[in-house]
DNA sequence: ATTGGCACTCCGCGCGGGTGAGTGCCAGCC
DNA sequence: GGCTGGCACTCACCCGCGCGGAGTGCCAAT
């Protein structure tokens, strides 16, 4: 079957091109490949291939490069899995178990990350919908101002000052800490929203009203927590060609961090691993470089994506297994420290 | 006087190679500064500064490029405050007013200071040893299980999790907060430790050192802040050239933070700005980058070091100006913020 | 359908001469 | 003594050239 033979010639180009860097001829196709066949073969597909758009190249008479939708086709259909070795596993567990918070997680994943996938590595902060509230505490630093301070089962602290019009009393304030504490310790934030807003009767003063506007001014802030760290941009030394067409825009790219959000996209949550070769990515500036990404955290709900940025010339199977084993252990370490 | 003259024409070799990045030879020379004498003497001139340490020439017979030398006695010596512009002050107070807190002040720093010199800017967070207790709040999530939250003035928030051997009562627990409130808010954090320690009397349990032995722990964790920020990285793109030798090892520092904290070194106090050229720093591999840092923060101890990393061609007193003016600016920002 | 053979096409590289910017030095001048 | 104009010299850079080689496309043979 020709055609089953073409897919394996276009799987051994991206294979090469991606170690070697250079454009792939024939004859080195088939030395370094085991396939059975003549470098004329070879070549027949080799022009049938590029009839199809999976490769060009660069120069009339020069090897065969694969195009955007070549590495998709093999994204696609050709990559097999490659298991991480046990060494890189191992990597894996030590390096995130001594994490003691959300930031050292996530700071200890963007790090790791990279050095398992030698890419820039960038992982987003999970929004925190499913985290509940643990504590709320108001502390009187004067009689007209006031320190709210919000804390989340996920260990996050949000606090902000109230300037009250008007003095509320010691008696006033227990009695209304106590009915927030009621209303918010236990909720998931988006619960505690609304059950905090119906808790404060009509009756009760601006003061009150503006204390928990406060809170849930807070809640909707770290609700919102669209962080992203970033790693290894050291990595992106390795480009060496081509600094202007990528890595410049790359660098531009890295500091915004809604450009980054957006690069990430929406995550395919479970195991599942999204790859955006080159054009695909929303943009034109871009437009040699690839997204390797997933979503992780807690199973009901894909909180938050983490991911690598490349060329497209990359090792696609090696660097799907090593986001994908990254955010499993992640959202296991995520999912524990939850209970 | 001739001293004088040689001075002259390094000032304007510096100048020009700054603007230009191209050697530069003293026809030009003549032409571009108004010195009044015939390339000749220039070049006479050259050769003893040559002969000095303070010019090079890349090839025999291309033009002169400053040393590190070079740069050294133009900054010491030769080089006038050159003030900021209208809209460069403009910005600075625009671009940092809006700040929130703390981070937010960080953050914007960084970005506007790399902005206004176009080089890569690193800020270190400020390390609060002048901030003091806000308040501290022990909440009890199991009979055996504290929460720690320590909250400081200048908005900063630790946390811990304590895990006791024997469980304390409700009574035990509103006792010892109160103890810890008395000796510890409105403190400094060292002095806070100290009172802390003494305010746990011998004959009180285990659990109770063990929360007071997490407070202090979490204070001094806080105190030893020593994060950094850094911004515009993007740019490196600019260095163009010397891609491996100046701008690889430069991203790698730049992940590096304690890397980084060693480059921004001991800063001067004050209105000093420091200046680092090159293999005056204590990084081989960055001796072709040049540091311009200084400290900022309240005036009875320089607090933490701003700064920015170029290459040691670059445009000093523009540089120093804007190093300088953004570390006044938030330091005012940050004494107003104290009362 | 596959294969060996063959002519062809460029890329990359090393070579050589011409060009020009810049220097060093020297003799003359103030 | 210091400054200046003149002059020969030196390289880096550029350009064109020829060559070798890797790789291709095509064709005839199997």
């Amino acid at each position: 079957m020709q055609e089953d033979r073409r897919l394996a010639v276009l799987r051994a180009i991206v294979e090469d091109y991606v170690s070697t860097e250079e454009p792939v001829g024939s004859k080195a196709l088939v030395e370094r490949h085991g396939l059975g066949v003549s470098p004329a073969t070879v070549r027949n597909d080799m022009a049938v291939l590029e009839e199809e758009g999976y490769i060009t190249q660069p120069h009339t008479s020069a090897g065969r490069v694969p195009t955007d939708k070549g590495y998709r086709l093999f994204v696609d259909r050709l990559s097999t899995v490659k298991p991480l070795s046990g060494a890189e596993r191992r990597a894996i567990s030590t390096f995130l178990d001594g994490a003691v918070d959300l930031d050292d997680v996530v700071g200890r994943s963007v790090r790791l990350l990279s050095q398992l996938t030698r890419q820039v590595a960038v992982v987003q902060y999970p929004s925190l919908t499913r985290s509940t509230v643990r504590h709320v505490e108001l502390v009187a630093l004067a009689p007209d101002r006031l320190l709210v301070v919000l804390i989340l089962s996920t260990g996050g602290v949000e606090q902000r000052l109230v300037d009250l019009a008007s003095p509320l009393s010691e008696d006033d304030l227990a009695d209304l800490r106590s009915r927030m504490l009621r209303a918010a310790v236990g909720e998931r934030i988006a619960d505690a929203v609304t059950a905090l807003r119906a808790s404060v009767p009509e009756r009760d003063g601006a003061a009150t009203a503006a204390v928990v506007e406060t809170l849930c001014e807070a809640m909707s802030d770290h609700r919102s927590d669209d962080r992203v760290a970033v790693g290894g941009a050291a990595n992106l030394a390795r480009y060496g060609d081509s600094f202007d067409t990528a890595v410049r825009p790359l660098l531009e790219a890295l500091e915004e961090h809604v450009v980054l959000l957006r690069l990430l996209g929406e995550a395919g949550s479970g195991g599942l691993v999204t790859v955006r070769i080159g054009a695909e990515g929303p943009y034109e500036e871009l437009a040699s470089t690839s997204v390797v990404s997933t979503g992780y955290g807690p199973e009901d709900a894909s909180l938050a994506s983490l991911g690598i940025v490349g060329p497209t010339r990359m090792d696609y199977p090696g660097t799907m297994a090593a986001v994908r084993a990254v955010a499993r252990y992640v959202t296991r370490l995520l999912d524990e420290s939850a209970t």
